[in-house]
DNA sequence: TCAACATTTGAACAACTGTTCATATGTTGA
DNA sequence: TCAACATATGAACAGTTGTTCAAATGTTGA
């Protein structure tokens, strides 16, 4: 009754000053959910792939799925949610769909991530 | 009978150069899996507040908490991740414990990925 | 028009993830 | 030593994700 969970207890330790001035230059949660939408895309081992078989060449789904190793219907399925967060463009030539990568910011974000990775 | 899915469906469609080639310059399984592991930590929106947070200060589990808006056990269990990763480094200080960045690289991969977001 | 094929889509399932709650660990000051 | 507190940890639960299989689109050449 005395020490309520939300009143007391979690307002201990608290530094009020840096929280204050922390919060102030927080950017806004829309900012942050969509930086943590395009590293959900980044997470798969499969999409991963995807994107470095895409560096030097344009593929089709058959080619993908060759090069990584899975199926052409999990090739599709990621390439949809890669196309949603235009990481890839593709073009039509007959039956045939081929991607590539939508531009170089997919590359330069790779390359900070080796170099976490790496070192 | 005549058409198995193996050995012909699948193999109809494929640029078997391109594939081949591709193959090649394709970076190791153990560095895709890396790389695909630092970004699923970096994908969720609890942790990107988290080292948001942590750009200007360094702050305690309990000040974390009261500017990501989530609770202490929770934030404890993300910077278990974020250590696992060597994305922060902490100090004890008595009783209470400073997580700070652990490098600038962080911030770089958060600068690229911004970049793709806002553009 | 039709068969063949490249790709896409949807449903279903197991595997994984984030949060909460309860409990344990460490640290301090009395 | 002990209570108080900051943090960490483990189990459990709902929600999400990746793959597979089956079926549906497009698209071409006959």
């Amino acid at each position: 009754m005395s020490v309520e969970h939300d009143d007391l207890c979690s307002v201990q330790c608290i530094h009020e000053e840096k929280v204050a001035a922390t919060i102030e230059l927080m950017p806004s949660e829309d900012i942050t959910q969509a930086l943590a939408h395009i590293f959900k895309t980044l997470s798969d081992n499969s999409r991963i792939k995807i994107l470095f078989a895409l560096k030097h060449n344009e593929l089709c789904v058959c080619d993908l799925a060759a090069v990584t190793g899975s199926s052409e219907s999990s090739v599709s399925h990621h390439l949809r949610l890669l196309r949603a967060d235009k990481l890839v463009k593709y073009r039509r030539e007959g039956k045939v769909v081929y991607y590539s990568l939508a531009d170089e910011h997919v590359e330069k974000i790779f390359e900070q991530g080796l170099g976490h990775v790496t070192e």
